[in-house]
DNA sequence: TGTGATTAGATAGTGTTGCTCTCCAATATT
DNA sequence: AATATTGGAGAGCAACACTATCTAATCACA
């Protein structure tokens, strides 16, 4: 399968393949000669998956190239190899700051959970900067809302982690590409309950 | 209140805050001549908000102009209101495509569910979207998962409604806004969960 | 064996976005 | 009177995700 033979299964244009290629974002087919090379199924899905990486799930090349590559070649360490993938998908977190205390609502809120507080964890970074987003808008989350939306989500991380395969390699990549692909999902999920439990109640007036 | 004062006390550069007075952000202030108007509290707290929307939030000044417009001046309709503000969030849907059925995978996956599947809802449209973007990533959602997250969703959603101001134009805020601002912290919290829970299983194992 | 199409690889160009800078005359402030 | 600031408008800028162009090598077919 030549260039254009994928780009066309892929639905993109040539020029585009070639700008991933040089991204790094798709790795190079086997070369069989000065001017040619041959790409095969993996190449093709791996162009699907960058594609929606970058429309629906909303990354950047460079946000894209870190998940890749991380899924591609895996550290030693799980648990900090997830780490990283995570910092990787949006949103951006604000840089700690050197004080002693730098996520002070992200540890207030994880404590308040009875969850680990490892300040080191790029997610906490997030939480952080998301809450106080909420309250410098005007609409700071309660302690309540906080427990409620904890309590929900540890559910979700269950189910979600009775399904991880195995094998190290298999589970970051389920990880990683599960974060990155399921939560636009349960973003509109979010979206469609309410509007769903707002129409029953609004039946249940009348 | 000057120019040069709110632009400091929101931590900006006055250029930006003229930026975004021409964006239609943030309404102009009470002009008392030719050259100078005066700006309040108010004109502080939009700022604020504004941040929030492009920063962490992650909205295109068009995407943070449509929402502020719905949230400034909302419809007599509070349903179709609070649909057009959902459409105006990331992440942007599909157009729909003139075939008698435009979202299937939405509409199975909220049939299961037993909600309503009305396709003028745009979430529905984002759903499809999330939807095909994981299946044509080589990780499509399972039926079980689907119907998992839903249930956990309608929770949250029951919890937000119970929550919700009763006058029209508070309801619309609170609705509009929660969903921009406290969308990050669900997220957040969810690879926090994943981390504590995956924390937890490895201690357990050891 | 020629002849036109295709390719890898490199470089440059394009349109959009979110600011940022500069300039101006009019007004404030000191 | 001298200096600083403002509103308003326009241009400039860096980053981004492509897209287009070019070149020499190679291929595929007649």
């Amino acid at each position: 399968m030549r260039i254009s033979a994928l780009a066309a299964d892929a639905g993109l244009p040539v020029a585009t393949v070639k700008y991933y290629l040089r991204e790094g974002l798709l790795h190079a087919g086997t070369a069989t000669s000065a001017t040619q090379a041959t790409y095969d199924a993996g190449h093709l899905r791996r162009l699907r998956l960058v594609r929606a990486l970058l429309g629906p799930v909303g990354l950047s090349v460079q946000q894209a190239r870190a998940v890749l590559q991380l899924v591609d070649e895996p550290g030693d360490d799980l648990y900090s190899t997830l780490g990283r993938a995570v910092s990787a998908l949006p949103p951006a977190a604000a840089p700690p700051g050197d004080e002693s205390d730098p996520y002070p609502r992200a540890r207030a809120a994880l404590t308040a959970l009875g969850q680990v507080y490892d300040p080191d964890f790029p997610a906490v970074a997030q939480l952080e900067g998301a809450l106080a987003a909420a309250e410098s808008a005007g609409m700071p989350m309660s302690a309540e809302r906080l427990a409620h939306y904890g309590r929900v989500l540890s559910d979700v991380a269950e189910f979600d982690l009775d399904r991880m395969p195995q094998e190290p390699r298999g589970a970051v990549e389920y990880t990683v590409l599960g974060t990155a692909l399921y939560e636009p999902v349960l973003l509109a999920l979010r979206r469609l309950a309410h509007q769903d439990a707002a129409l029953r109640r609004l039946q249940r007036a009348e």
